[in-house]
DNA sequence: ATATAATACCTTGTAATGCTAGGTATATTG
DNA sequence: CAATATACCTAGCATTACAAGGTATTATAT
C-alpha cells in the first residue's frame, strides 16, 4: 500500500472484520477473543485486540453474540467464549447475502468494457 | 437488513466505494460525478452525492484524480471530469489485490470446517 | 409566464468503527 | 524475580458514509 492512502486498507475492513467474526464463531460454535484473533491471523487477516474486544462487547451487549465465562479445565487466565443467538445467526444470514452482492457487483466491473 | 445493525451496510461500503469509483474510472478513462452515481446504481451500488463529491475532491487534492471542468458542447450544468494520475494508477493496483486477498481469505473460512 | 423536475455540483454535521497505546491479571520459563 | 505468553479491557484519535441542506442551469408541463 501507498505512503499516502495507507488508511484506505483500515476503512476498507470495517463490517468485513463483523462478517469474518461471526462466521468463524457460526462455523465452531463457540470461540473466544484471543483465539478469534489467531484464527483470523491464520487466515491472513489482522484484526488488533483493540479492534476485537470493543466489538465483542457492542455485540454481546445487542445480543449478537451470547458471552460465557470459563475457567474450569484451564490454568491461566479466564477465557470468555461467545456464540451466536440466535438474532446473531439470522444477522450473519443478511450480512453474507450483502456480502454476496456486493463481491459480484465489483465483479461487474471489471467484465464490463 | 436486521432493524438494529442496519448500519453495517454504511460500514463495510468504506473503501469499496472507493475502490469501485477508482475502477471505474480506469475503465472508462474519464468520468463525471453524477455518471458515476448513475453508473454505479446500474450495478447495484448505491453511493449517495453526499459521499461521492466529498471523496472526489479528496482524491483530487491527494493527485490520485485529474480533475477538468468541461463547459464545451454541452448545455446545462458544467460537469467535472475526472481521470486517473500516474499515482492513482498505481494506487488502483494495490487496491485491487488488497481487495482480491480480502475476498480470498473470507472464501477460506467457508472452506474450513 | 411560472412552477416543476432533472441535471450537476457542493457543504455541514453526525454516527460509527479500526487502530494506537496504554492498562490489568494469571501462569510459565530463564 | 524478571521476562514472556496468554487473555482481557479502555480512552481517544482519525476516518468516512450519509442525511439534509444548499446553488445553478436547462427542459418540460401547466
Amino acid at each position: 500500500m501507498a505512503m499516502n492512502y495507507k488508511n484506505w486498507a483500515t476503512q476498507i475492513k470495517k463490517g468485513y472484520l463483523e462478517l469474518c467474526v461471526l462466521s468463524l464463531i457460526e462455523q465452531h460454535d463457540k470461540l473466544y477473543g484471543f483465539q478469534l484473533i489467531k484464527l483470523l491471523e491464520e487466515l491472513g487477516i489482522s484484526m488488533k485486540e483493540g479492534t476485537l474486544y470493543p466489538l465483542m462487547n457492542r455485540m454481546t451487549t445487542d445480543k449478537v453474540l451470547i458471552a460465557k465465562w470459563e475457567t474450569k479445565e484451564i490454568k491461566g487466565h479466564p477465557r470468555k467464549f461467545y456464540s451466536l443467538s440466535k438474532s446473531g445467526t439470522k444477522l450473519l444470514q443478511e450480512m453474507k447475502m450483502e456480502y454476496q452482492s456486493m463481491v459480484e457487483n465489483y465483479l461487474k466491473i471489471g467484465e464490463g468494457k
